[in-house]
RNA sequence: GGCGGCAUAGCCAAGUGGUAAGGCAAGGGACUGCAAAUCCCCUAUCCCCCGGUUCGAAUCCGGGUGCCGCCUCCA
């Protein structure tokens, strides 16, 4: 089954097939570097990392590019407050940036360009829609003209006119018309600006993501992601003068996550009820935060809440457990000589219906269903049968790998994290505390249990012997 | 006012024409020196309401109710 996704720009669900075969061309809006992100900002982050580690594990190359704002209104009141530079201010906030992304077991994209580095790219592609009409100047301000562009609102799906009814758009009577947005801001004083044709200014928001996108991914490209939020008049604004400067269609399939809510409410910076990554990650493991974000289609709003993130540390901690059941079997469990064809299958089906529904419009809520069936399907099978079918086994946990790399939900590399030396000091002490249960000396058996503890080892025991893992 | 979305068990949530995934919680059981866990089983005659289309609808159509978002900075 191919890969289908929802296109924005068509509204409707669309086979994806890239532009060069093989090849995938992803933007991703990044964010305003003025603040440390909050869990709703991550919620685009995550996803759509997720989704491109799936294009990956489909056997594309993908390039993926997600950008730094680090110039506009915003950044110059936080620099201003905080009596910093907006560059100290923009270094500062990209460190914390990084920080928190690693922490979240994101990925890294392949290039995070920043707009204060594409000036001049900016400043041509400001100078082409003037070229061409689609831009005016007016006292060192540079004014997209969207009469001129017949396709505006094609996106959010409005046209000029009804845009404008319900409009809280303040007249400014500079612009010809009330839609029309800035390319280029004439420097104010005490403001950072850059030399251009029209005088020192800065960039405006909107050109800084087609002026990025166009020079590292080219005039055309696959995908462009971001917040619902951005739809409108982002992105509108986006193709707008993309496309008005090279006459090209500018992106191919343009994807939006829905809100991340808080008591029913988008949280917002705005509103005030935001929860920093930081914050939420002093309280819920990174695997639970990146769980609870699968939990819904990415299209669909999501609920923040402590009881949700509750629900996700046990579903997070389930799947982890299978995990470790599954390799002590594999390790301590005596081997069936015949195959088990029920397991076997079973783990098959549930690895297609796996793909199936990551390949249906990144459907992540089905695809959990199918890791956890997985492991259900496992638990089951050695909770009935002392020897066991090795190459079964092992295809689970080849699956359950494959999940694990795509959406880093079960913390495989960090639970295998020990060297040998650590390796074998616990084992030793591990088979000592057998030997002394066996004699029924409890107390030494809880003594190095204890000791284990400490070192941030924990003993299970089971049916099968005592199973060791690192605490997370 | 315009545009768009959503309504599925106690909670979260997938499913968009073929007879209700999955997770959490609760209940029952297993295991166990203890503890902490863990595992297994079980839970919606029914998908907001009313009407229609169909052999057949949670899924399509019409109407209604409720909730949310965008049209302003915002992931």
């Amino acid at each position: 089954m191919p890969l289908f996704l929802y296109n924005d720009l068509t509204h409707q669900k669309e086979i994806f097939t890239p532009l060069e075969k093989g090849k995938v061309r992803f933007y991703v809006c990044g964010p305003t570097v003025y603040d440390y992100i909050h869990v709703g900002n991550a919620r685009p982050f995550i996803l759509f990392d997720i989704l491109r580690r799936h294009m990956e594990d489909m056997g594309y190359e993908v390039v993926y590019v997600q950008n730094f704002t680090d110039i506009d209104d915003k950044m110059i009141n936080k620099a201003r407050d905080l009596g910093i530079s907006v560059d100290e201010l923009a270094e500062r906030f990209i460190t914390a940036y990084f920080e928190d992304a690693d922490a979240l077991g994101i990925r890294r994209a392949t290039i995070y360009p920043r707009a204060t580095h594409y000036i001049p790219q900016i400043i041509k592609l400001v100078e082409r829609l003037i070229e061409r009409g689609h831009a005016y100047v007016v006292d060192g301000d540079v004014y997209f003209d969207v009469l001129s562009f017949p396709g505006y609102g094609r996106l959010s799906k409005q046209s000029l006119e009804e845009l404008l009814s319900g409009a809280r758009v303040e007249i400014d009577p500079k612009k010809r018309h009330p839609l029309d947005f800035a390319l280029w801001k004439a420097q104010k004083p005490g403001e950072p600006a850059w030399d251009s044709p029209w005088g020192m200014g800065r960039p405006g928001w909107h050109i800084e993501c087609s002026a990025m996108a166009i020079d590292i991914l080219g005039e055309t490209i696959d995908i462009h992601a971001g917040g619902s939020d951005l739809l409108f008049p982002h992105h509108e604004n986006e193709i707008a003068q993309a496309e008005a400067a090279t006459g090209k269609a500018f992106v191919r399939y343009w994807i939006h996550n829905g809100y991340l809510l808080i008591e029913e409410e988008k949280m917002s910076k705005s509103l005030g009820n935001i929860v920093s990554v930081r914050e939420a990650m002093r309280l819920y493991s990174p695997l639970a935060i990146r769980l609870f974000m699968l939990s819904a289609h990415y299209r669909s709003p999501l609920s923040f809440s402590g009881e949700a993130l509750n629900h996700a540390v046990s579903a997070a901690g389930r799947l982890q457990n299978g995990w470790k059941e599954l390799s002590f079997a594999l390790q301590h469990r005596p081997r069936k000589k015949e195959r088990d064809d029920v397991l076997r299958e079973t783990i098959e089906a549930t690895e297609a219906r796996y793909e199936e529904e990551l390949n249906d419009d990144f459907n992540t809520a089905g695809a959990l269903g199918a890791a956890f069936d997985c492991v259900r399907a496992v638990n089951s099978y050695l909770a009935q049968h002392e020897e066991v079918d090795e190459e079964s086994l092992i295809e689970a946990e080849r699956f359950l790998a494959r999940v694990d790399r795509v959406m880093g939900i079960i913390g495989i590399e960090r639970l295998a994290d020990i060297d040998d030396l650590m390796t074998s000091e616990i084992e030793r002490l591990v088979s000592e505390r057998e030997r002394a249960r066996k004699a029924k000396d409890f107390k030494k058996a809880d003594a190095i249990r204890e000791e284990l503890a400490k070192k941030g080892i924990i003993l299970e025991d089971t049916p099968h012997g005592t199973r060791w893992s690192k605490a997370m």
